[in-house]
DNA sequence: AGCACGCCGACT
DNA sequence: GTCGGCGTGCTC
């Protein structure tokens, strides 16, 4: 028999291999495809990976179970990936199998008990309703034992089955029976008074056969009694068919306008043209407006001509409507688009269409990358400089590595596009790695600029409240006068971050975590944003008893409550995660922000920063050091991007707009430089600091995070991996810590952290993924690897 | 991750 | 004696 290698869908790193399964002759199996196999006692999901003919496991090998798919879910060159991101972000190759298929194929293979003759009656209320899904957490010791005697005396039964259930969608369509050429003849037929079989027969002779049920009936007017009773005649058939469930608008057929292309576009595209049948990276480096998004349409439909596909990646917010029409207009329904807010039905089908070749362009966020399209002619990664083209949560995949990879795969080239992309591709650019374009010139030079002003935080003279400048209040007031908008940054959520006894001294902290809880006065809640945990506000001092409380460290809800004592009159909204939470929500306060139900926006950073409106013609930072002194290597490049997205964009419309940046660091370079649009200079200063510190891009640099309830397990085991490391590197490596992290507790357990800063090391890597496998045998200590490149 | 096995203290 | 808690080890 021929024998499959196949990962079993247990994401532990002691199962973190393939299994050698015996296919039964009946069963009709391929590489991709998902399958049940036996697991030690139990039944799990598994992927075919490859085949051989013989194997090296000494014991019997168990047969396939059962197949899941018909044909595989996944390609050959996503198995290998998967192979990839195993070696380069230390995470379970199965894992990294589920993150290229559609929410509807995720599923585990679930337990169920079916009742016989259970005579336990102990156990009869478990089995309400029949049957019961086995879970181990949720059923005492007492009762699986119990359970397990049923099972024994024949009295229950085991079944299995696929947690997620596939839907399609169906629409009910009409074939005529009679040729188009016979129709004049049956309409003859009919007599006058048939008014409706008139009408359908004229439909059908115009509009042709198959048509939908639901036109003819909505549309036409058609009573749907009449096409019952034309189906019982025998002369159309009524039938279903599937139809795509599509997040793309009824294509409102927007002919593509011909842009002309600037000197610099034209060039650009030339020149990456030039290069198509190789794997060049390409580094777009193009100020706001230059005109980036023309330059991948043109290049897509070079492309798309010569038979090939293309993957443009953008960040969520900027996968637009507007965007997506754009692109609909050159390419029509030949386009998918791939982001989170697409249902699980949308997702799915989707997927079937790229896999179907009905596709050409996918226009998608992150996960997009792992689209199944066959022969990529390019791909692009917009705003390459956003941070969530890395994945915060495991596994921790970087887009931008995945696009390289892939180009390689393909042999077609990729294009980084951004006003100021990372150090790294930047620095890359420099060394000949990347090919650097510039783009520095705005494809409407008559559109203004808006002027920047640097507010200093000290200058006493200029401070109106505790969050507003006089000049940064004035500006706001203007703009309510002459009924423009005003959009406010603030990088703290809550109404404050800190509340305290005036009296002892006695601060809110969280009981599971070390930081101070923040005060929500919208939800009257204390809460961490660490842990989750809440309480209602306290009125008075647990120690002393006093109730002269006071917060510090102001938050957005904070703001929108000084902005009210300023003028009642001025209505805001609020944008952040406590407001944008719910499905939709936040798409509503774009919409009500556009239609100028609010005058001021005021919302964190992270949420509403690469927004456009066109009324908006007043931007505030009112604290840059937030972002500026968050303890990471990177906090100047991020205050840069911000600021420089910023400046470039407010007051697009005909009036030039203003930005007020308020700063205690009035003279930090990444402030000085955004304000002046100087990308350029910026790179140099901070490659300067970072290759002082040893950072990225001169070193990559791998996280290790050591996670535990036990303090000091957390930290002997990360003692114990920093030895083990330093014995298994090269000279150039360097390991620092452990260290506590930057919060040491959180929801009560303890994490201590090593950095490991690298240029080229395989060894370190081996070993990095040889020792993981031997400390995280037991689950006391969890270890989160993080390996940072871009 | 499950799931079983085996060892040891405690309780009808 | 046996019940149940937890530590250990394996899964083709
Ligand atoms: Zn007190
Ligand atoms: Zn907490």
């Amino acid at each position: 028999m021929k024998i499959a290698k196949i990962l079993v869908d247990v994401p532990t790193r002691q199962t973190d291999r393939t299994f050698d399964y015996l296919v039964p002759a009946e069963l009709f199996v391929e590489c991709g495809m998902r399958v049940v196999v036996e697991f030690g006692r139990r039944k799990v999901t598994g992927f075919v990976v490859d085949f051989v003919d013989s194997t090296d496991f000494s014991g019997r090998l168990k047969e396939i179970s059962e197949v899941i798919d018909d044909k595989p879910v996944l390609d050959q060159e996503q198995l290998k990936m998967a192979q990839f991101l195993a070696g380069q972000y230390f995470t379970f190759a199965v894992t990294n199998l589920w993150l290229m298929l559609p929410g509807m194929l995720k599923g585990k293979t679930e337990k169920y008990l079916i009742v016989h003759n259970l005579t336990d009656e102990s156990l009869l209320p478990l089995f309400s309703e029949g049957t019961l899904r086995y879970d181990s957490k949720t059923l005492s010791a007492t009762q699986q034992k119990k359970i397990r005697a049923a099972l024994a005396r024949n009295e229950l039964e085991v079944v299995y089955s696929q947690s997620r259930v596939i839907t399609k969608k169906y629409t009910e369509i009409i074939n005529s029976k009679i040729a188009l050429d016979d129709i004049p003849a049956e309409i003859d037929k009919l007599s006058k008074q048939n008014k409706y079989g008139q009408l359908f027969w004229q439909t059908v002779l115009t509009e042709g056969s198959p048509l939908a049920v639901k036109h003819l009936t909505k549309e036409i007017g058609i009573p749907r009694r009449v096409l019952t009773k034309l189906a019982q005649e025998g002369s159309i058939e009524l039938s279903k068919v599937e139809i795509y469930r599509t997040p793309l608008a009824a294509s409102p057929k927007k002919k593509s306008q011909l842009l002309t292309h600037t000197k610099e576009q034209s060039a650009a595209i030339k020149e990456i043209a030039a290069s198509f049948d190789t794997d060049q990276t390409f580094l777009l480096e193009g100020i706001t407006g230059s005109g980036k998004t023309e330059i991948y349409r043109a290049l897509s439909e070079k492309v798309i001509k010569s038979g090939k596909k293309v993957i443009i990646l953008v960040p969520e917010i900027s996968l637009t409507p507007q965007m997506i029409s754009f692109f609909q207009a050159s390419f029509n329904d030949r386009i998918a688009v791939w982001h989170s807010r697409l249902s699980r039905g949308e997702q799915y089908d989707e997927w079937r269409r790229i896999k179907n070749n009905e596709v050409d362009l996918v226009l998608g966020v992150r996960s997009a990358i792992f689209v199944p399209l066959k022969d990529l002619g390019l791909i692009v990664v917009d705003e390459e400089h956003e941070k969530s083209y890395r994945q915060s949560e495991n596994p921790q995949y970087d887009a931008r590595e995945l696009a390289k990879w892939r180009g390689n795969y393909h042999s077609c080239p990729v294009i980084f596009g951004s006003a100021t992309p990372t150090l790294t591709s930047r620095a890359k650019a420099e060394r000949q790695i990347y090919r650097l374009i510039r783009l520095d010139k705005r494809v409407n030079p008559n559109g203004h600029l808006p002027t920047v002003q640097i507010v200093d935080l000290r200058d006493r003279n200029n401070r109106s409240s505790k969050i507003f400048s006089e000049d940064l209040k004035r500006a706001m007031l203007e703009r309510f006068e002459r009924k423009e908008q005003t959009i406010l940054f603030l990088n703290r959520r809550g109404y404050a971050n800190f509340l305290e006894c005036r009296n002892c001294g006695y601060t809110f902290n969280c009981p599971n975590c070390d930081v101070s809880l923040t005060l929500h006065l919208f939800e009257h809640r204390l809460s961490c944003h660490y842990c989750g945990y809440k309480c209602a506000i306290p009125m008075s001092c647990p120690n002393c008893h006093e109730t002269d409380l006071r917060s510090f460290g102001d938050g957005t809800e904070k703001v929108e409550e000084e902005i009210k004592q300023l003028n009642p009159e001025i209505t805001t909204i609020r944008m952040d995660r406590d407001t944008t939470s719910r499905k939709g929500s936040y798409q509503k306060i774009i919409s009500q922000f556009e239609h100028h139900e609010a005058d001021i926006l005021v919302g964190t950073q992270s949420v509403a920063k690469g927004l456009n409106f066109p009324e908006v013609t007043l931007v505030g930072v009112l604290n840059a050091d937030i972002s500026l002194n968050r303890p990471e290597f990177d906090a100047s490049e991020v205050t840069f991007d911000l600021l420089t997205q910023v400046a470039g964009r407010a007051g697009r419309g005909q009036t030039a707009g203003k930005v007020i940046i308020q700063t205690y660091n009035p003279n930090h370079y990444a402030i000085k430089e955004a304000k002046d649009q100087n990308y350029e200079r910026f790179f140099r200063e901070e490659m300067y600091l970072r290759r002082l510190h040893g950072y990225l891009p001169y070193y990559y640099t791998i996280f290790i995070k050591v996670t535990s309830k036990e303090e000091m397990l957390a930290l002997k085991t990360a003692l114990d991996l920093q030895k083990l490391l330093s014995e298994n590197k090269n000279e150039q490596t360097q390991i620092l810590g452990p260290a506590p992290y930057y919060i040491k507790r959180i929801n009560n357990e303890y994490t201590y952290q090593l950095a490991l800063k690298y240029k080229k090391d395989e060894k370190m890597k081996m070993t990095l993924h040889e020792i993981i496998d031997q400390t995280q045998s037991n689950n006391k200590v969890k270890i989160n690897i993080s390996n940072v490149t871009c």
